[in-house]
RNA sequence: GUGGGCGUAGCUCAGCUGGUAGAGCACUCGGUUGUGGUCCGAGAUGUCGCGGGUUCGAGCCCCGUCGUUCACCCCA
């Protein structure tokens, strides 16, 4: 009898050993000056209501209308896998009256996230993302804060060659006065149906586009930071200065779009140079409404999202990511029944002062052993037969030089402490 | 959703104008009665993605299908 064997789903991105410790070095760079600046863990659930995305989110964007994965539940209700971060974190905000206590509440997020997008370079239909938002404080100086965290996230793997891009969406009335002037200029282009109904939905969309007639037919199109009021302008000048006093590189990029509706004010997006079509590795910017639209205050919040997975191809492209680091410092190949129970006993025994052990299981031959103990990386071998049980003492081979010494196994553990903070003080 | 490339051993791939499958690495065992890395020897492993067609004969040609990959739309 043959079954055929199962695959993982289309689009899924799966880090196996020996990439996945790089997966999770990646993670950790990028979260680490959150944590740092007060921002504390928020765990979400990956499945919401539909609402809160249709609603958060927002109806015209791509990714609420072809792009998230919607099912029913056993209940009737509408569920749909979190295709973003921001609209949970909104939510259990909201939910928990977290909004209540003292401001801004500043929280992190990891994990994965869904569209339904057909995969490419860089681009899955389950990905990863970590996050922060900080909400409840309308202040340039923590735009200008939130940026220079996920900046720092991206220095953490190494990375070079990658820019900030920035701009200002502006309060309601500056992207108002601009929609109409850009209205007009858009219905003088000859455009086909499907852009029109991009248009009309959000015309900012257009500047998106990577079609080569349509960036030379958006190359006259009026800007909306040139539409900004005094206010907005004064803020978006504080963001830059700010930035400038940290010391972090930007370009001011006033075509940039980001696929979210609820974007307001400062926005930002780090784009990387060596990863093909999907070069976004990280974005965000303030919402001003969004926390209204789910039912909660009206306060204003700012965040952003880092991808993950793109950082490590990032990573991996820069060639900054450092090798497999884990080795243990005592491999145990026992010879016999007698032999695994004793050695079973000394690991338990070791790990408890955290040294790190592991054992050759599945009876092969002492050469196959010693070979996967090389493999391994361990700094010490020990052979565990009758002969050595009998005389209770081992033979303690140091990998690196294979220079062998006995010991008592009674006095195992205070040698290969010793032994070891020696090596680690070297 | 649209378009192009590619599916051969665990991995990376070779396979001439069609003649019934190979390399390197990895793996296992041995050279060393119980001591790794180098070296030497031996060995195991494939429905050539799947289905159909053309042919005396298909890994190679044709059609379909699935998977994968890159790009477009869009995005992390």
């Amino acid at each position: 009898m043959k079954f055929e064997k199962i695959q993982a789903p289309k689009g899924v991105r799966e880090y196996l050993p020996p990439e996945s410790s790089a997966f999770e070095w990646v993670r950790e760079q990028l979260i680490a000056p959150a944590k740092a600046a007060g921002y504390t863990l928020m765990e979400l659930p990956v499945f919401e209501d539909t609402n809160l995305f249709t609603r958060g989110v927002g109806e015209s964007t791509d990714v609420v209308s072809k792009e998230m994965y919607t099912f029913e539940d056993r209940g009737g209700r509408s569920i749909t896998l979190r295709p973003e971060g921001t609209a949970g974190v909104m939510r259990a905000v909201i939910e928990a009256n977290l909004d209540r206590g003292q401001l801004p509440v500043k929280v992190w997020y990891s994990g994965q996230f869904f569209r339904a997008e057909r995969p490419q370079a860089g681009r899955y239909r389950q990905f990863y993302q970590v996050g922060i938002e900080a909400i409840g404080v309308d202040d340039p100086a923590l735009d200008a804060e939130v940026i220079a965290i996920a900046d720092q996230g991206f220095k953490n793997l190494g990375l070079k060659n990658y820019r900030l891009d920035i701009t200002s969406l502006g309060d309601a009335a500056s992207r108002a006065a601009h929609r109409v002037d850009l209205m007009k200029f858009i219905g003088q282009l000859d455009l086909d149906e499907a852009t029109k109904e991009r248009a009309s939905i959000n015309p900012l969309r257009l500047f998106d586009d990577k079609r080569p007639q349509m960036q030379s037919a958006m190359a006259k199109a009026p800007l909306l930071l040139d539409y900004l009021s005094e206010e907005s302008r004064a803020n978006f000048d504080r963001v830059k200065e700010y930035l400038t006093v940290m010391g972090i590189a930007f370009v001011v990029n006033p075509r940039m779009v980001r696929g979210l509706d609820y974007y307001t004010g400062t926005t930002f997006e780090f784009v990387h140079s060596d990863l093909g079509a999907q070069s976004g590795i990280g974005g965000g910017g303030r919402y001003d409404g969004l926390m209204e639209i789910l039912g909660g205050q009206t306060l204003s919040g700012i965040g952003f999202g880092l991808g993950v997975d793109r950082a490590l191809l990032a990573a991996v492209a820069e060639g900054t990511v450092p090798g497999e680091e884990f080795s243990s410092d005592l491999f145990i190949i026992p010879l016999g029944d007698e032999a695994k129970s004793s050695a079973l006993r000394m690991a338990q025994e070791l790990r408890a002062r955290s040294i790190r052990i592991e054992i050759a299981f599945g009876d092969r031959a002492l050469k196959g052993a010693m070979k996967a103990a090389d493999k391994s990386g361990a700094r010490y071998v020990i052979v565990l037969g009758d002969a050595e049980l009998a005389a209770g003492e081992v033979e303690l081979k140091r990998m690196s030089d294979g220079v062998i010494s006995s010991v008592k196994i009674e006095q195992l553990k205070s040698t290969l402490i010793e032994a070891l903070s020696l090596t680690t003080l070297n």
